[in-house]
DNA sequence: ACAGTTTCCCGTAAATGC
DNA sequence: TGCATTTACGGGAAACTG
């Protein structure tokens, strides 16, 4: 009630300072007493402050932690009232830091008390991607001020409290949220094929939980279909989640302009992708995530003819975080190739679906040639040429189907983004220039 | 002196040991005794040597450190006995730790005293290539076991002192030391062109200091030809040891092997090397390291004819860690290529000087194709193709200097290591396969 | 033996101090 | 302002622990 009343004054005070400046006179009492009073407020304000900032941390649980940065703190490890302890791990484990102060003020002794929201202690950068499904499910499912057991328990969400979610971390991350094609495609990936995915419930540990292969059978077993068991979660060694939250990762570190600008469908099954490739130009090709890769991976997709005739929908292995360290994405999809049987390389990636020619979409965010420049200390004798530059280039070597090259091919190129770009169909199929 | 009797009864008990196993007899009184003895001596020992270990920690300095894993310390202030503190950096602070204990034995009281030699505190990894330079420094040039102001007048030290230490930099982590001939190249580095090098003075400076182009200025200039400015340490911006040891690290963590395998000629001036590759066929190469990169950094040098058939020798920009960590240097060698004016790819890198096919040199350390493996997940319909095998290679786009093709070149071959191995001069040149 | 968890520590980047 | 030094912390890997 002191904050109260304190912010009441302030709230005055600027109303004081409003009003002088529209109406004021020689002497006004305003001017000669304003700024006192609002020094004094604001002493008054940061004294409060400065004696609510963690004197008491305390915690609650089976776990000891060191809390640093207070200088004195109470271990509060009373059991929780569940009788229970059910041995939550450390990600689920929910604690409360709770502020005790006393204010002193004209002879007044107020006791004031505030806890935070339930928090998740880790011990390590590695557990955080379980720390912060364990925030999200909380904060979806319960507004409860300070529920610890809250996952002694976990309540189930519906797809479309998740779908929000899941939005809601690339909305608030990068410039673009998820689709309905992508979230329709994310709700396949936890339930299994259906028509309308609203309503739908999804437990905690469908959401973050190590589905074993056997845990799937025993629930779900012969009544899903073959391909069910490879497009979910199950068997995979590692959760919903931390598959999501690695391309989350991947996303922003890695290729958050393209994802930006929407050149990323990413969430797409193959099916889907071979529904909207197949009646596409050869060379039309899109980007979606790898589905099998815990560490976050992605991939392009093309289309295009082998010798029959016969439409063949081709991808390359996922690219990690390892590989995009060394080499920008837009760069690998501007400079992939293929070697074909007759050792002519050339690149199987034209337009980005579903008519973008490749170099409009990726070749501003190629990095640009670097101008030769001798190192320093060369040579001055001029004896020896400068360094030569290098650049790493993507190539499939020999890919095991022997194919013919699409209609418009791009032969190698001199290297440099730009001037290749264009419409590159003029060129006689393998013809070198 | 309580501890070497205890030694002494150790040494007396192991005799027994051996005694007892030589001649032995029923009720022998050393397989009685002999363990509980054993039992006692060690017990006395431990109980020492756990009150030894770091009971009180003094150091001297201007600095205050937070010495953990200790019960109590001291912290000794004390001002250096040389009257001007002299203001030294963190690295080049000498410490002590000292150890104090009181050991009661059989009523008798004894002091003990030892202390560390002299020690450099860092908090920070990235200062332990200073830090490194100082106990070299300390050790090469004194026996003072606690002359904590040894760097407030470094001494100088002879080349032949220097050239130990850096080559057992090296022996002693890898499996190499450096020759004659890299000690050289690194004695001109230091000292600049001279017949013999042997009982030349560096001083500490020159070894660990970044020297400013200025300075050399003011001590040497006009002395020197111009090209030693560069060939030297000054005005680059970082030590001397900071340079190499930036090397030793490339090598300890990149090129191990080929370190190991002496392929790596590594310390060689433009000159030498331009003298070494001249007279050989063209596609000959040698490995050294950048001379103007503090990172440390490797590339490869090689000779070829250009079309009026004069002698070219050629170097790519160096290659640096975070190169070497997406694509090993073996691989960067067997797979590195010029794509020449008619948009063919060619290696230029044959044989690894003298002559040494770069096939036999470096094949076994490139990592081996990955053998096509399916997506876990993959489509199990069969009608998308499984995921085609990528890999990075390094090309050079379109060099600035319009070369001929090295009579024995390497046309871009399937990438699999090994099939393109032995006698590739047999292609004719510029011609597929 | 094993998985969950913590500790250790390198190395980059930011903050701090002089 | 600029440089020296420390702190913060992500992330890989080893150590610990029940």
């Amino acid at each position: 009630s002191l904050a109260e009343s304190q912010l009441q004054i302030r709230q005055q005070i600027k109303k004081l300072e409003e009003l002088q400046q529209k109406v004021s006179y020689k002497g006004d009492p305003i001017i000669q007493h304003r700024p006192a009073l609002e020094e004094k407020i604001v002493d008054l304000f940061r004294n409060l402050m400065k004696r609510e900032s963690g004197d008491v941390a305390a915690i609650r649980g089976s776990r000891k932690f060191n809390i640093l940065g207070t200088n004195t703190k109470v271990m509060n490890m009373e059991e929780s009232n569940n009788g229970s302890p059910a041995s939550l791990i450390v990600t689920e484990e929910l604690h409360l830091i709770t502020f005790e102060t006393e204010v002193y003020h004209q002879g007044l002794k107020i006791d004031l008390e505030t806890h935070s929201l339930p928090v998740v202690v880790i011990s390590n950068i590695c557990q955080m991607p379980n720390a912060w499904a364990s925030i999200l499910w909380y904060n979806m499912l319960t507004n409860h001020p300070k529920n610890v057991n809250f996952f002694t328990k976990p309540p189930v969400g519906t797809w479309d409290q998740v779908a929000e979610v899941l939005s809601w971390q690339f909305s608030s991350t990068t410039k673009r949220g998820l689709t309905i094609e992508q979230l329709t495609t994310l709700a396949e990936k936890l339930l299994g094929p259906c028509v309308n995915y609203s309503g739908c419930q999804i437990t905690w540990a469908k959401f973050c939980k190590v589905l074993p292969t056997t845990y799937v059978h025993t629930l779900q077993s012969a009544i899903l279909p073959l391909y069910c068991f490879n497009e979910n979660m199950a068997g995979k060694g590692f959760s919903f989640w931390v598959w999501l939250d690695n391309i989350i990762d991947l996303v922003k570190k890695y290729i958050l302009a393209l994802w930006n600008e929407g050149y990323i469908m990413g969430f797409i099954s193959k099916e889907r992708e071979r529904a909207l490739l197949s009646p596409k130009p050869p060379g039309t090709f899109l980007l979606r995530f790898s589905e099998s890769s815990k560490e976050g991976g992605i991939t392009f997709t093309w289309v295009e003819k082998d010798i029959s005739g016969k439409t063949q929908i081709q991808s390359v292995e996922p690219y990690t975080k390892q590989q995009l360290n060394s080499m920008s994405f837009a760069d690998i999809i501007m400079g992939y190739k293929i070697m074909d049987a007759t050792n002519i390389l050339v690149s199987p990636l034209v337009y980005l679906y579903p008519e973008i020619p490749k170099e409009e979409a990726f070749g501003k965010y190629c990095r640009p040639e670097a101008a030769p420049e001798p190192e320093i200390g060369g040579d001055p004798t001029g004896i020896i040429q400068p360094y030569l530059k290098t650049k790493f280039i993507c190539v499939t070597p020999c890919p095991s189907v022997f194919m013919d090259l699409p209609d418009s091919c791009e032969l190698l190129g001199n290297g440099f983004p730009g001037t290749n770009s264009g419409n590159t169909s003029d060129l006689f199929p393998m013809s070198p220039r």
